[in-house]
DNA sequence: TTAATAACATACCGATCGGTAAGTTATTGA
DNA sequence: TCAATAACTTACCGATCGGTATGTTATTAA
């Protein structure tokens, strides 16, 4: 009973995600939100509730669609090591191709509301576990393979990944020199070696 | 001719400094502003201009203390895989009894206001690069006394340790395990082997 | 001693913030 | 055909935002 909702809640909470990834929190309004949803204030809380609500579950939506996308891209090639570079080098090529450069949405709220609000807190902290479950995994096919040397802590290594992937995916944001990420690339992937 | 300042600018600059830098710029109003700096409205005003001034200045009064506070402690033992490591885990324990982490005010800005701001895309990757110079005298200082294999390339090294210290000082804003931790500082630390 | 000057405190500005009350329109079950 | 219901639109709410006008108090040069 009653009328059917005339907007996609799928494409509207899309439009709230980008702008949510591209803006941060506190710089988006609802008026910001209002514009790009293409819908009225009152359907914004009455389909996902407050702000906070809505960031949140956005968050949810990215985090869901990067995990499955970081999957696919370290499957994509039977080398290993050729996974990894490639998939690094595709975060940097993403960055420098749109300006402003939106990083990553986790990355970017671990640091804006992480420190001041537990739910996300934990929310982004189990985003980079997974994600650095998924390199292991990755790590341990090379082992399996015979590509990478069976002695290496495939944890470990997959750990310290991660957070040279958090730290590139940071430092991109102030637009340093290729060579300064070519570098750092090199280096970083020399771990698996 | 006419009154004299009745506070300290440095003083106040500093609490502002304080603010920012576990606020963020957009979460912080002026009347926080107001009342962690202990002086009213006009007073920021003339003294700083306006919100934007006043951050950019509280930044580069921590641009400075830091870099002078990485250099000291990059210098403070004879063995620089020592120098390393300690500072690595001095960063570390830092967040870790802080609450809320502030992390670093130059990180926290490249993520809030570098993308937006070429003026704080400029100060901070400013500030990673000469951070990263840091860095690379530290290995060259290294090499030099034999500690370190002379076939080490610096300059790459220094940038891809930068980069894993940016991800470890946002990763600590998630609160990790710290397994998680102690992993990954051992496995960028064998990149000086 | 006085006019000029600058920092002070108070009180205010229009704009925008996140959020909602109220009334209208469309859809449904009886 | 007609209440009931829910999504729609419009208009509004008090609170707070960044920023400033205004008047007062202290200091200085003449």
């Amino acid at each position: 009973m009653g009328r059917n909702r005339e907007f996609d809640e799928e494409k509207v909470l899309d439009a709230a995600m980008q702008l949510f990834w591209e803006k941060g929190y506190e710089a988006t309004s609802l008026s910001d939100l209002t514009s790009r949803m293409g819908i009225q204030r009152p359907s914004i809380y009455s389909a996902f509730g407050d702000k906070k609500e809505l960031f949140e579950t956005a968050l949810r939506k990215y985090t869901m669609s990067h995990a499955s996308d970081v999957r696919t891209r370290l499957q994509s090639k039977p080398s290993v090591k050729e996974a990894f570079r490639t998939f690094f080098e595709s975060v940097v090529a993403v960055e420098y191709m749109e300006s402003p450069s939106r990083g990553c949405f986790c990355i970017n709220t671990m640091v804006e509301l992480a420190p001041h609000d537990e739910k996300f807190e934990i929310l982004t902290r189990e985003h980079q576990m997974y994600l650095s479950v998924l390199f292991q995994e990755t790590i341990e096919r090379g082992i399996q393979s015979g590509e990478l040397e069976s002695r290496v802590n495939a944890k470990a290594l997959s750990q310290a990944l991660i957070v040279s992937l958090i730290g590139l995916t940071v430092m991109l944001k102030a637009r340093p020199e290729r060579s300064f990420v070519d570098n750092t690339i090199e280096v970083t992937l020399s771990l698996l070696d």
